[in-house]
DNA sequence: TCATTATAGTTAGCTAGCTAACTAATTGCA
DNA sequence: TGCAATTAGTTAGCTAGCTAACTATAATGA
């Protein structure tokens, strides 16, 4: 993820739309401060996160598999469901199961399939995570009012819907 | 950089409020659609480098050297520049090095440094890039009008501040 | 002066993503 | 029925981050 600390200045933006008359230093100011605020979340995210042993990864492989009711499911679904490959989810797996938070069951009418299940110890880390998570959640949340929440959302989701002018 | 395809749905945010009541749903899908909106633009991005042989941290580097006046620098203030470690700028450098995209020059007075520089290649991959970068930049961002411009740039900056939440 | 401390760059080994290729098992259809 | 196509999981090898440790050089201060 992009991790630009020094946006360009004033008199870096001029020279570069000197060379690159197209640019447009309000939109070039706006795109790059979405990308640079959020990866810095992302990361406060995860060193939050590491003072648990987690990560984000392994994180969300814990809370897909929270989601269901026995606690478990197949490592192809949960790569569809954490937007990864099948290969990243086998060693995200492989993490977790090294650290006892999952294991494997390999009982199944599909001998191509295995099954992942939390653990008792991988619940109890989650139950040790979320309270702290979502009261943080909290406070960096009401920045914004009631309605400056929605605005935002609303933002997002139009720029959202032109994630594909990239590809 | 956290890359959730399948946001809960009110089912599983209704189990979740159940096991962890500090939970506010709102604020959840306001946060993770922030992250994830932000993580599919990225990944458009390096999509679209990609097609001119780029990446992310490549494409900045040979930026950040554009800045210059004598379009060169020193690895450890593109490292801080770029807020990656200097190892990592090490790897940068050599892959943009053995593109023939930059130079190592060892000309210096402090022996322990070593400058970087641009070539004419890189300088013709630039070229190539950022007219149609800065032009799909445009059209992304013109979704919004100049007031919404404005006031999502408001609002991220208002995030930012609370960043040190998760830390 | 010269020993300590600090800085620059690299290397090694880790996480976490990717694609491509492989094995095993299942499904489907001629 | 039996062969082809598909699916599940793993492995290998790539990019790109990180920290820690190392070498060389420079700066500092008793």
């Amino acid at each position: 993820m992009l991790q630009v600390k020094e946006l360009p200045d004033a008199e870096v933006l001029k020279k570069f739309t000197k060379r690159y008359p197209d640019a447009n230093i309000e939109q070039v100011l706006q795109f790059l401060t979405f990308l640079r605020v959020a990866s810095d979340l992302s990361n406060s995210l995860d060193q939050f996160l590491g003072s648990y042993d987690l990560l984000q990864g392994r994180w969300w492989v814990l809370l897909l598999l929270m989601r269901e009711d026995d606690f478990s499911s197949v490592p192809s679904t949960l790569a569809k469901q954490a937007g990864v490959s099948r290969a990243t989810m086998t060693g995200l797996v492989n993490g977790l199961q090294r650290d006892g938070l999952v294991s494997r069951v390999t009982d199944s009418h599909d001998r191509r399939q295995s099954r992942v299940r939390v653990t008792a110890k991988g619940q109890s880390k989650l139950d040790e995570v979320m309270p702290d998570y979502y009261q943080r959640l909290n406070k960096l949340m009401s920045v914004f009012d009631k309605e400056q929440g929605e605005h935002f959302m609303t933002l997002l989701l139009a720029l959202k819907s032109q994630r594909h002018i990239f590809e």
